[in-house]
DNA sequence: ATTGTCATGTCACACAATTGTCATATATTA
DNA sequence: TAATATATGACAATTGTGTGACATGACAAT
């Protein structure tokens, strides 16, 4: 099954509804996280980096829309498909939610197979921006579902670890960043490494890209670095 | 790193724990306070302001979880971050723990080393750093995001100090600093240098922007010096 | 179990850029 | 012109990065 790497962090206050949906979705080839508050949630997306939300409106304290907002605003995870839990009586509400960042919702009860089909197309659409299709940069190709980076047509040999980081060096380039933040893209946000193994594996993916490409990979002196085509 | 500045109140019964727990934060740079129960802890948010709360979930008398209630609902510190600490048997209380307002939580014992990343990442979360635009004037430009320096579209190569010094001016142009001053704000408050240190920084920023740029740099004499673009 | 291969994180040292200071030159003011 | 303030070049200490090597742990094949 295809769909089965994908996490999905699902946001309800009532640990049944969680489950069933949990359930649901497992069945469906997804991984599941589960909370059932805002803060407890927002943990959660920071240090497991889910690939899509599941959130229920009410919630107890922080509001699900407000979470919604708060997560859309936050550099670190702006790019995360929401998808709003609305009871029946809600229904009105469907357009603040869209509004917070919600990319789309679902009334209760709503059935299984109807939950995972809205939540596959959802994915459908927001993957393509940027997960999905291959990015290329002078000569340079990294092609995400093939998890292949290839160099004038010629496949390189990376490992995991560069590949991500490469990754989200070419999906946000030409901006510096801190050891720490690469470190909090990079790594994720739940791994304690020291801030100098960032160097190592930058210079194993300078190693790997090669004399002709590690131009790219520029180190910012005092901050950090930064993946720029412009020459230094 | 610059974490220094930022006090720690430690929370926890233990005289032990609470040193073992300070000695760590204070070698990563950061200053703490300690406080044995509750009501010591409640004072010292009040008086000392901490930025952080490390908070114990089991205290004698009034508990971790009920202080944080109590934290969270005051408007004076609701928005000073907590974190608690809970021992590995109390860990399906962790939700509650989230629910009362903590903003993270380690299960003791817990290595030094986890401690602090989790701190920083907490303090990370809560100190959202602003969006910083492009600054330009006549013809130089400085992008704090790419952290770069151009003049009419070329690049120009500038260390550190000069960068922070340049990006200082420019966002405070058109008024005359003296070296103190400059001292305080570029290099930061608590460090000695010798104030003819900025003349030489100030040349060498010169000496990179160019004569098409270097009379944005106005030396004020017998006071300081001054960016702007009124020609002197 | 045992071995072998990776991937990863950490360290120690090599290397390079930056920084602060001084001595001296030049400019400005009275 | 003397007195004062700033500019500049040189240099050594400091700091930040690059790099190779190593220990560990996960995993697969044997």
């Amino acid at each position: 099954m295809k769909q089965q790497g994908k996490k999905i962090l699902i946001v309800d206050d009532e640990p049944s509804i969680r489950d069933m949906i949990a359930v649901a979705l497992e069945m469906a080839g997804f991984q599941c996280i589960e909370a059932a508050t805002a803060k407890d949630a927002y943990a959660l997306v920071v240090d497991e980096k889910p690939q899509m939300i599941l959130l229920d409106w009410m919630l107890p304290g922080t509001s699900g829309i407000e979470l919604a907002r708060r997560l859309k605003r936050d550099e670190l995870c702006n790019d995360v498909p929401i998808i709003m839990l609305t009871a029946k009586s809600e229904e009105d509400n469907k357009i603040l939610g869209l509004e917070a960042g919600a990319d789309d919702y679902i009334t209760k009860p709503f059935s299984p197979r109807e939950l995972v089909a809205r939540l596959k197309a959802v994915l459908r659409r927001t993957t393509p921006q940027g997960i999905e299709e291959p990015i290329q940069v002078d000569g340079l190709t990294l092609d995400p579902i093939r998890h292949r980076v290839s160099a004038n047509d010629e496949q390189l040999d990376i490992g995991p670890t560069e590949f991500r980081l490469l990754q989200f060096f070419m999906t946000h380039q030409e901006r510096a960043y801190s050891r720490t933040q690469l470190l909090d893209q990079v790594w994720g946000g739940n791994v304690y490494v020291e801030e100098r193994t960032v160097d190592v594996h930058i210079r194993r993916l300078r190693k790997t890209l090669g004399v002709n490409f590690d131009y790219l990979i520029q180190t910012v002196r005092g901050t950090g670095y930064r993946f720029s085509q412009k020459p230094k």
